[in-house]
DNA sequence: TATCGCTTGTACCTATCGGTACAATCTTTT
DNA sequence: AAAAGATTGTACCGATAGGTACAAGCGATA
């Protein structure tokens, strides 16, 4: 049970990460950040991630990723209702983002240079919402090419979202632009489907 | 003429202060990196900035800003030909961002904590921008409410093809979702007008 | 309860961080 | 050309960065 036991807390410990380094940034969170955070020592976060940062970041992208893969892109990709798929992704999406005031990690990563060793892991990120999202909207009888491009639309207005209702300080603006992006879908899936 | 000199000189700083920052971030840019990106020793950035790293940015801010005054937000303030005008900001966001391989300083720094110091002036920035369009569309007889939603999700919008560009390495990607904003917003145009 | 191995806090390391001091240079003015 | 001022590179500062070493602490097995 001693190996168990070591994968849970290491797991445990990837919440706290993960909110710290959306908070500061890759670069900007410091050790001592983390360790508050977690509430874990120097000694024990090296000790459950021997790479340091790296391994703490890689760790925390892995532990998004397979949420979103469980919580939004397989629903997607095993769709059986795409109109009630799509509205519960957009839900989803509004509250893991808190409404845009939470800011999305491997969105962050890729805008600067400290994102380049992640690289591989952001794109796949986004490749693979992007593809369940089409996926989704073909199933609803949308014409490929519509489907690709109100994808790429939805996934890249959400991000655009949360950037703007950072800087605006306004949860309303992102709730009004899903909104619209929701709306946008529905109405592609209504009038093909 | 030595105190224009001053300024000349600062002023010529700017350029490649701002691509530093654009690339490594607030934090994640040391005087180093600035150092190095300006041709500038330590003593000469100090005797320009005495207020170090944040005066950098606060300038770097300062000259984005009147960069898109001028060539951005202006020639919608006081629009004439709305299609016309929408048509050449997008035109001239797709060059200043290069497709979305140029990121946006000013929405990076509103996404994390190291750039609260600027939240004035990133809040202004958008706020202006989102404001301009909405005029510029109002001009060309879009109904207010309409108009309002459409420049904010434009706005959004471009922010959000920055994301997706970067992380998909995609050029394709930004070109696709500017040009979508755009039909968007002249259809409306269209529409009403 | 003695032992074994995982876990943890503390002390410590070197490199580099942002920033300062200042003498040596240029420029400019006269 | 000489004085005055602006500009610059270099040396240096304390603080903190990420990371390592390691002895004490801990719970499980026997």
């Amino acid at each position: 049970m001693s190996s168990k036991r070591v994968l849970t807390d290491r797991a445990s410990a990837l919440p706290a990460l993960a909110e710290a380094f959306r908070e500061h940034g890759f670069e900007g969170a410091t050790l001592a950040t983390l360790s508050k955070a977690t509430g874990l020592g120097k000694g024990s976060l090296y000790n459950f991630f021997p790479g340091g940062k790296e391994e703490m970041m890689d760790a925390v992208l892995e532990n998004i990723d397979g949420w979103f893969a469980n919580a939004i892109f397989s629903p997607l990709e095993q769709v059986l209702d795409p109109a009630a798929a799509i509205t519960g992704m957009f839900d989803d999406v509004t509250a893991y983002f808190r409404s845009g005031q939470r800011v999305c990690v491997v969105g962050c990563l890729g805008l600067n240079s400290a994102g380049e060793a992640f690289a591989a892991k952001v794109k796949g990120y986004f490749a693979r919402w992007i593809s369940a999202l089409t996926h989704c909207l073909e199933v609803g009888k949308v014409p490929p090419a519509l489907a690709a491009d109100l994808a790429e639309e939805a996934v890249s207005g959400i991000q655009g979202a949360i950037v703007l209702a950072r800087a605006l300080g306004a949860e309303a603006s992102f709730q009004r632009i899903v909104q619209r992006l929701r709306s946008s879908l529905l109405d592609a899936i209504v009038r093909y489907g």
